[in-house]
DNA sequence: CGGCATCCTTGCCGATACTG
DNA sequence: CAGTATCGGCAAGGATGCCG
């Protein structure tokens, strides 16, 4: 249980250690981080919520995406002292400026799926003749 | 169930494991094909001159990504049969279309960059004490 | 130079059990 | 309901060696 929180990276090769866009694609890379911010851009969410909306995440991941998010600034977690407890999720300003980047990126994908499908084809068979 | 059809989501379950979303960012999530359709967003590029480019990058990982591009339709691959082998790489014109959607997110990235690394000083901070 | 094949370590992530 | 803790499988990826 060690605290691993120096701001500095492990200092490795020149070019690439500040690179932000690597940081952050480490961060949003991941397969769940995306789509918890998908969901969440169309409002606040409990944490069962999410659960039922991203089908197959597991709890944990879910637990483990908020908590990256939670702590990058991007998502606020909001206790309701109630009984049972309610627990809400939502994009933080900073949060909310991401949606647009990924975005466009989903679009580029719809756009571009059946292309990149057809050229997997070809390349295959190509392969394997 | 029925689905919860929401304004700016693209479809009515977007989320779903076969959805073009997660299928295109299965493959472009990961750190290197980023990188890597970065660099030759600058130009055709040599397969020594990639590795040197993307510092960290490993020779094995290097092939991998540039073969997931070619098998995609991303990246053509020249191979010019001289002595020694010259091997060129550049996108190609659906690859192409990929640098924007990149650019935004890179963009994103340059901008809060900061602000995701203070929100992480404080969230690790309030967690220290 | 530009790979491919192999071994082997790392850590991601799911499954499961338990708490407040 | 909303988590935390722990174990373990398995795939990603680094290191190394060989080839056209």
């Amino acid at each position: 249980m060690e605290t691993m929180q120096v701001d500095g990276v492990i200092d490795g090769d020149p070019y690439h250690a500040d690179c932000p866009t690597r940081r952050i694609l480490d961060r949003i890379g991941d397969r769940w981080t995306v789509l918890v911010v998908g969901v969440l851009g169309d409002g606040d969410a409990r944490f069962s919520e999410l659960r039922r909306r991203i089908e197959r995440i597991s709890q944990k991941m879910l637990t483990q995406t908020l908590r990256s998010l939670e702590r990058d600034g991007l998502v606020r977690r909001t206790v309701h002292p109630e009984v049972p407890v309610r627990v809400e999720y939502g994009l933080t300003d900073t949060g909310r400026t991401l949606l647009e980047p990924l975005r466009a990126l989903r679009e580029w994908s719809i756009e571009h799926v059946d292309a990149i499908s057809t050229a997997q084809a070809a390349y295959d068979d190509a392969a394997s003749s």
